[in-house]
RNA sequence: GCGGCAGUGGCGGAAUCGGCAGACGCGCUAGAUUCAGGAUCUAGUCUGUGUACGCAGGUGGGGGUUCAAGUCCCUUCUGCCGCACCA
């Protein structure tokens, strides 16, 4: 028995951690003579402290790298921070200290905190967001985004967080408040820079297409979020001026049902359309009523629908109707044009509106059983059918109808099919000052000069006063904005706003690849060998935001030929919450568990296996403090099974071949093969470490088992214990490399290669087959495992139970299933 | 309203291709060890019934397909997540 025989996780931690960082363990570099395996966890926002969320993260991440590192992968296991954004910002508002010292110190800690994890992140690689090497390429991106007409500025209605003092992007904003802050989000009219996104909203529809191992939820959530849809776009004149109204429909079909035109309250042609009408007052009265009702409480499904009329007409250009011009809230500015032809019989909100105000509702497509009769209608009809009150195209169905309509506009002139899209630019201007500064300057004789690649990067001032203001702090720092125009010279001023932090993770995976670059973001040597990242860890809330701008800058980093990838995630896995009493761990509910605590109580591989053995990662876990027990308490006996057999086991050689095994050494041999195969299959092809780990405790237990056994194998012994401790390594690294080593072994066990199971273990001499009447099973009985078809059919027949039990009956078939059961069919 | 996911013991969960429901862990019960507690070990633990072999029922509810259904189909209820007047 070895001398110091207890569990020290403490004391093993430490140690191994220690000789992982000397030795630059995880280092890794390119090596084409080896497949590479990209391995990437979300990078985190240096708040201050790890929370389980985290551990979660990247303890999935950790087994996967491991797990593909000793399954000969070259593997790129990078981390870094994604350490501009608000809370440093608020956090030097509160308590004075410069966000740049609290994000560092913050990193600091959390970099401890991730390695006391024992995690196997190569930290040469490091990035850090808020680094001028590294924001020098942020900046670098916006240059090249507008070199190509993708980066542009504009006067837009944008969303404005009055609390944290800044526009928000449409995606930052849920259910009409801030992301953030949770503070309800006002409409502003102000000067800001845009990414086109859009111009790739098709491509990034399409290549959704390209990504079979991306959640199926996922794939649809971006997919309605850019939310494409096909009708056409027309202009009416409208009487007695010379303007003319363009809406975009989905139904042109019911083209001939238009009775009303609506248009948004904010439509630039609202004004002009009133001017010197009688209702001109009215209709005033109604805009600025809609400009105080925030966005969400007048666009909300649940709103009742009000508008005026503006006492100007339309003319439908299908039939030269004349048709009155409303203004109404559910019309909304942003989307299409601004203004819809309205069809109260076919569409839900018109039909509304339609029978508040007393408009005429007027069938244009009528379904197959009873004829319809727009006075009766108690909902507008959005069904199938055929055209009718619409001259020429009558009788056409829904489907011919839109085209024949749109072909129609298309030759006469008055419209042309068309695609919208729900997904807007990425507003990317944020007045604040922490995050990477835009590199444009306003030059009085040249207008908007892009800042020179050279002159890279533009730096962030380190003196600066934090007031909120509502304008970037960096408005009130003159050797900043004071500058001079790279193009003519002359007294210039930098543009003050900085960039969204999405900006900077939107190509952070890039940079891992050559981190160290100092004249370029990346080589096209290194992201041609390690992209596309193979596996992406995360959790689902980036869904839309993060994953859809990343997939962006890729796409854009592809066209200019900086990459040769179009999809920079093949594999996306989306972490569940961790829960505690049901509800997500959060500092307001108390329900908190800190990290640093359980690995202080317990050690970093428990809390790893805990989190692991919980629950499959996809789904949300719950916490459970005697779980954790339940972990330690198997690590323990994992211990204690080591440390009773290492000097047994020491001076054992295992042999090229095992002949002659008695039953009980038989059967832990294949209870240690088949476990190989169970936790490769569990890891490799469905990521289900709660199994997988379920596996590896099975094994200890028949391995307990076995060494109660009076005459004992010790090769089959060794090599089930040597098994059991390769197997568990990714999960449990540290107990792993210790009682890997005790039992003598000179180097590392995450050097080991991941063992492959010998077929011949899992040849069995005898099976069991369970045999069913009618589909219950009435009996098990033990038979050689080449058994045929016919001689399990004697076998059973031959079975003194299902004798009895079908003696007075007739048998009607027998269903065998090779190498598990036997079904007899009876009938009285 | 639309879209997605889920519902299995006291709890977390397993059952991967339609083939033994409840693996593994937690909790609980009894016993061993112990002055005691803790730790550890052994046995048990879906429900009903029975001394027992067993029998019957059982995967939110109802219906169906099948020799066989947690798994497939129809229908319905509940919970969670996302989107939500997108013309």
């Amino acid at each position: 028995m070895e001398h110091n025989s207890k569990y020290d996780f403490k004391a093993i931690e430490a140690k191994w951690q220690a000789y992982w960082e000397e030795n630059h363990f995880y280092k890794v570099t390119e090596d084409p003579s080896r497949p590479k395996y990209y391995a990437l966890e979300m990078f985190p926002y240096p708040s201050g402290n790890l929370h389980m969320g985290h551990v979660r993260n990247y303890a999935i991440g950790d087994v996967v790298a491991r797990f593909k590192t000793m399954n000969g992968y070259n593997v790129l296991h990078p981390m870094g921070w994604d350490a501009f954004g608000l809370p440093a910002e608020n956090a030097a508002i509160k308590h004075g200290a410069h966000p740049a010292k609290w994000t560092y110190a913050n990193i600091d800690n959390m970099k401890a905190q991730l390695k006391s994890l024992g995690t196997s992140y190569d930290w040469d690689r490091e990035v850090t967001t808020c680094n001028p090497d590294y924001y020098k390429f942020t900046q670098w991106m916006f240059l090249k985004l507008y070199e190509h007409g993708l980066a542009y500025k504009k006067n837009a209605a944008v969303n404005w967080c009055p609390s944290c003092q800044t526009v928000l992007a449409n995606e930052q904003v849920v259910d009409g408040a801030c992301e953030r802050c949770d503070t309800t989000v006002e409409k502003k009219q102000l000067e800001q820079w845009f990414f086109k996104i859009t111009d790739y909203a098709q491509r990034l529809l399409d290549d959704l297409e390209k990504l079979p191992g991306w959640p199926e939820k996922v794939k649809i959530m971006q997919k309605n979020w850019i939310g494409r849809s096909e009708g056409c776009q027309f202009s009416m004149q409208i009487e007695g001026m010379d303007e003319k109204l363009t809406v975009f429909t989905t139904r042109p079909d019911t083209v001939f049902g238009v009775t009303f035109m609506v248009m948004a309250p904010e439509h630039p042609l609202v004004e002009k359309l009133v001017a010197g009408k009688p209702e001109e007052k009215a209709v005033k009265e109604f805009v600025s009523r809609m400009q105080l009702v925030s966005e969400v409480a007048r666009t909300s499904a649940e709103a009742e629908k009000e508008g005026v009329f503006t006492g100007a007409y339309a003319i439908n250009p299908m039939n030269g109707e004349r048709v009155p011009i409303w203004i109404a809230n559910y019309v909304l500015m942003d989307y299409g044009t601004g203004a819809i032809m309205a069809v109260p019989a076919h569409d839900q909100r018109d039909f509304e509106f339609a029978r508040k105000y007393n408009i005429p509702i007027r069938v244009v497509i009528q379904g197959e059983d009873t004829p319809l009769d727009g006075s009766q209608l108690r909902e507008a009809y959005v069904g199938h059918g055929r055209m009718v009150n619409s001259g020429s195209f009558d009788g056409l169905s829904v489907e011919e109808g839109k085209a024949r309509v749109i072909a129609y506009m298309q030759e006469h002139g008055i419209g042309e099919g068309t695609v919208n899209y729900r997904l807007r630019d990425w507003l990317i201007s944020r007045q604040r000052y922490w995050g990477a500064p835009i590199p444009i300057i306003y030059c009085p004789q040249c207008g908007t000069v892009p800042v020179p690649e050279k002159d890279l990067p533009v730096m962030l001032p380190m003196e600066v006063e934090f007031r909120p203001t509502g304008e970037s702090p960096l408005n009130y720092v003159e050797e900043f904005y004071k500058t001079t125009c790279p193009v003519c010279g002359t007294e210039a001023r930098r543009e003050t706003d900085t960039m969204d932090t999405f900006v900077c993770s939107s190509w952070y995976f890039d940079r891992y690849c050559s981190p160290h670059e100092t004249e370029i973001p990346f080589t096209r040597e290194a992201t041609d060998y390690w992209m596309p990242v193979d596996q992406y860890i995360g959790g689902v809330e980036h869904a839309i935001l993060h994953l859809m701008y990343a997939r962006f800058f890729t796409k854009f980093l592809y066209d200019i030929k900086m990459l040769n990838v179009e999809e920079p995630f093949t594999n996306l896995l989306t972490q569940g919450m961790v829960l505690k009493d049901g509800s997500k761990m959060s500092k307001s509910k108390g329900n908190v568990v800190s990290p640093e605590e359980i690995i202080d109580t317990y050690g970093a591989d428990t809390a790893r296996l805990f989190i692991l053995f919980a629950s499959p990662p996809e789904k949300d876990l719950e916490w459970s403090d005697q779980g954790v027990e339940g972990a330690h308490r198997f690590l323990n006996r994992v211990w204690r099974l080591v440390m009773e057999t290492v000097d047994l086991l020491r001076e054992v050689n295992l042999p090229a071949e095992y002949k002659e095994l008695d039953a009980a050494a038989k059967a832990l041999r294949f209870k240690t093969h088949a476990t190989i195969k169970k936790v490769t299959d569990d890891i490799e092809t469905r990521f289900n470490f709660n199994t997988a780990i379920s596996a590896i405790m099975e094994l200890t237990n028949a391995i307990n088992d076995y060494r109660s056994q009076e005459e004992q194998d010790l090769c089959v012994l060794k090599e089930a214990v040597q098994t059991l401790l390769v197997l568990l390594c990714p999960f449990a690294p540290h107990i792993t490399e210790e009682l890997w080593s005790r039992m003598g072994n000179q180097t590392s066990i995450h050097l080991q290669s991941w063992p492959a199971y010998d077929p011949e273990a899992l040849v069995q001499d005898e099976i069991e087959i369970v045999l069913q009447i009618n589909g219950k099973v009435r009996d098990r009985i033990m038979v050689p495992a080449g058994a045929s078809e016919d001689e399990l059919r004697a076998m059973a027949l031959n079975n003194s139970r299902i004798r009895e039990l079908t003696k007075d009956q007739n048998i009607v078939k027998i269903i065998v299933v090779p190498g598990k059961l036997l079904n007899v069919v009876v009938k009285p």
